[in-house]
DNA sequence: GGGCCGCTTGCGGTATTCCACAATAGCGTC
DNA sequence: GACGCTATTGTGGAATACCGCAAGCGGCCC
């Protein structure tokens, strides 16, 4: 798993340079870029942090990168500096899912403290997204039947129910019962129900 | 339980009747205010539909009336219409919680279109408000040690664990855990722990 | 044809939960 | 002092869950 860090991308050295001086002295750890060309080169979908770019960029815009990252499904968080004039097409990508956008002139505290979120946001949905893909892995490991059995479970029914709705014996439910319990790694149903909740939370 | 409706306010008489007539083709229920003074004065908390106003109204603003009535904790939808040049404010209104915004000129399907969802967001919060209502009043007659026991049951662990964690007998554990199922209404750990999930989800 | 997998069912036994009833002690209120 | 509530603990018994082991059947694949 790569190190997070807050990418900084515009054309403006003097810019780039004041940012990366104030992430440094906050500890915030960030790498600069010059455009968005050289952003999207070299970006990789392990990436962790979040992105900070001018709305304005020369070559490919802010916005424009912001697409395409979209549509290689990098789900990093992407802030936006913009000019006053620019608050609507910055509207325009928080609608389509930015973390945020902060207008200049801003306070550099201010900016700091955005990333800093937009940073635990990152490592928060990281953290969330593995846990459901190892609970998702689990379950497809079940079988139809067992599945069928776990639904039953987790509504709270009795196994001696569950026989009777799914017209088998109450001795091969505890059977299902048990492998599930086993292939989704807990030791009952109330754990299972958990487990399972956070997937759906 | 009041009948939810779409609170049209502007102050210019020919806007008003034609968004009435606009949404009652389509058997959008609504009613219409010519200031935010008439609205916030009939306004009641238990109002269900949304709110659908312009961001510059004479008297007290769109802005200064949704400012009001978060105030109220009044959680209806609220949906700006604006001007190109007013985009700023709205998005100030977004991220105060607005539900959207719309700039003129605008398709009249598409505002009907987004003052539906707002009212089926609206009846989707208020059904799950409800829920929460009723499993945290049942969760106030809890006495502090059946919560403690609680607690532990939606760990998973087994009477005698947490007999042996309370330092009590396994005996007095199934006596709370039983309490605990009538007073919340469930018969099963399981369906305690489903119940509990839709609170925090 | 044989092996594997999933589904099914059973046995015997232990552990846990649930149900009803009963009782004591401490605390706070009337 | 009596009453009500909470916490605690116990008895007896029934129901349910868990564990390990064993086995047959049908379908699929080699």
């Amino acid at each position: 798993m790569s190190q997070a860090s807050a990418h900084i991308i515009d054309d403006d050295e003097a810019i780039r340079d004041a940012l990366e001086w104030q992430f440094r002295t906050r500890g915030v750890p960030c790498t600069l870029w010059p455009s968005s060309e050289a952003f999207l080169q070299a970006w990789q979908p392990n990436w962790r942090g979040c992105i900070v770019l001018d709305i304005r960029l020369e070559g490919i815009s802010g916005l424009a990168c912001f697409d395409i990252l979209r549509g290689r499904h990098c789900n990093l968080p992407v802030i936006f500096i913009t000019g006053h004039g620019d608050v609507p097409m910055a509207v325009g990508a928080l609608k389509k899912g930015a973390f945020d956008f902060i207008e200049k002139p801003f306070n550099d505290n201010e900016l700091v403290e955005l990333v800093q979120r937009a940073m635990a946001h990152d490592a928060e949905r990281q953290r969330a997204a593995a846990d459901r893909g190892t609970v998702e892995s689990r379950l497809a490991t079940l079988t139809a039947r067992e599945r069928e059995v776990m639904e039953l479970i987790l509504e709270g029914k009795y196994n001696k129910v569950i026989a009777d709705e799914l017209a088998i014996s109450m001795r091969t439910v505890e059977a299902h019962r048990s492998r599930v319990f086993d292939k989704m790694q807990v030791r009952s149903a109330v754990e299972l129900a958990q487990m399972l909740a956070t997937l759906r939370g």
